[in-house]
DNA sequence: CATTCTAGTCACCGCACGGTGATATGCAAG
DNA sequence: CTTGCATATCACCGTGCGGTGACTAGAATG
């Protein structure tokens, strides 16, 4: 009579399956400072010594789930289908196409967002993910403009650099917060007037900065 | 013989310093995910039922140290001491010199910083700060270049808006990692290369962008 | 000297956390 | 059927946290 409350499954795959679901659940809900072995452990229903012995340990876990998708999205994902077209396209419309699917592929993925956000506090298991998958995100993203832009225009990394930045935290913040400076984060409408705004921008800048550039390759 | 080591001196307005100073040295060394009532007067020296007896507890005392520096530069920083050779300069060159300034003057404030980086994980106290003193800049900052020029171009404020928050994320972000996108962010030469390239994007830009507009006032 | 505030100290509570050892239980091979 | 092993459970530990009640000691007042 001493136990035996109903006993689970005895399935060692889903319940780690269970377990790595519930690492991405409890992110999405409570956000990376309550991601815990207890608060992940809970959320599974399961005795949190099964994450010690399944995986060794909360960096070993979250390794594991950072490997179960793709949270930075792809060069190709930029690209889209019609990747020859947009290969084609004059180097202002690109780079402005560039931004538009940047920011629709991030605001497409919440986790990613909350991962950016705690790299913010601190450097662990799941930072090393983005830090990895956008490393090489980076050199094939630059490649999509052909460097040889980025060569004859020296100050472009700059701002492609600074326009980066803040697209990743007017995310951040649009977690929190709904407007700032004026827009409204959480609404398509003001992504939309972001976009306008470099696509306005991408125009001049990039016509005049190497005397005389415009089109690519 | 029971006690008596040396029993602190009785003096209430010091020990309120010291414990409103200890906010600041904990923030700084440790970080704001570190800042807790036992801390802080671990780091004063002092029991910490002070803390609750002075100030009423945690959430007082933030505000407390809060209002007690100057956290976000004013309008005046950013203008310098020449007040009116700024106004008088030409948009894209005051466009340009306003990011300058703003860069350094964030920089020379790391506790700022860290309270930036702490905005993005939740509100509180301490963010409710930097809240207020940005909102009354966000105001005065925009008729630096006189509002007119942000009536007559409606994609500005999108650039500005994404530049100043790339500044922000660069800043946050340069606390845990030195090089980012290829920029050294913990070195002076890796943000004059972030503000030469605003300066050389803000000619082109603010020249076209109305058609012709140039000079101001 | 005795009283009364008040600044400062000490000891303790409940809680949630990460982590571990011993134990019960289902399944499958011998 | 028995044995052995992997799976799941329970009970417990130490630690650091925010928070509180009861105490001690100096300083001013009568």
């Amino acid at each position: 009579m001493k136990a035996t409350p109903t006993a689970r499954q005895r399935d060692r795959a889903a319940t780690e399956e269970r377990i790595v679901a519930a690492v991405g659940v409890v992110l999405a809900r409570n956000g990376f400072g309550a991601l815990g072995i207890n608060a992940i452990a809970r959320e599974a229903g399961v005795d949190k010594v099964l994450i010690y012995r399944y995986f060794g340990g909360l960096p070993e876990l979250l390794q594991r789930w950072g490997s179960s998708g793709q949270f930075w999205p792809s060069v190709q994902e930029l690209l889209g289908d019609d990747d020859e077209a947009v290969r084609a396209l004059p180097l202002p419309q690109r780079y402005a196409l560039f931004f538009d699917r940047f920011i629709d592929a991030l605001r497409a993925r919440p986790l990613t967002v909350e991962i950016l956000a705690a790299e913010v506090v601190e450097r662990n298991e799941l930072t090393a993910i983005l830090e990895t998958e956008r490393e090489q995100w980076g050199v094939q993203a630059e490649a999509l403009f052909g460097g040889a832009d980025f060569e004859r225009m020296p100050q472009l990394r700059g701002i492609t650099l600074l326009l980066v930045a803040g697209v990743q935290y007017l995310l951040v913040r649009s977690r929190k917060i709904r407007i700032f400076g004026g827009i409204d984060l959480q609404s398509d409408a003001g992504w939309a007037a972001l976009k306008a705004s470099v696509a306005a921008m991408a125009l001049p800048m990039l016509d005049a900065m190497p005397a005389a550039a415009g089109n690519a390759r």
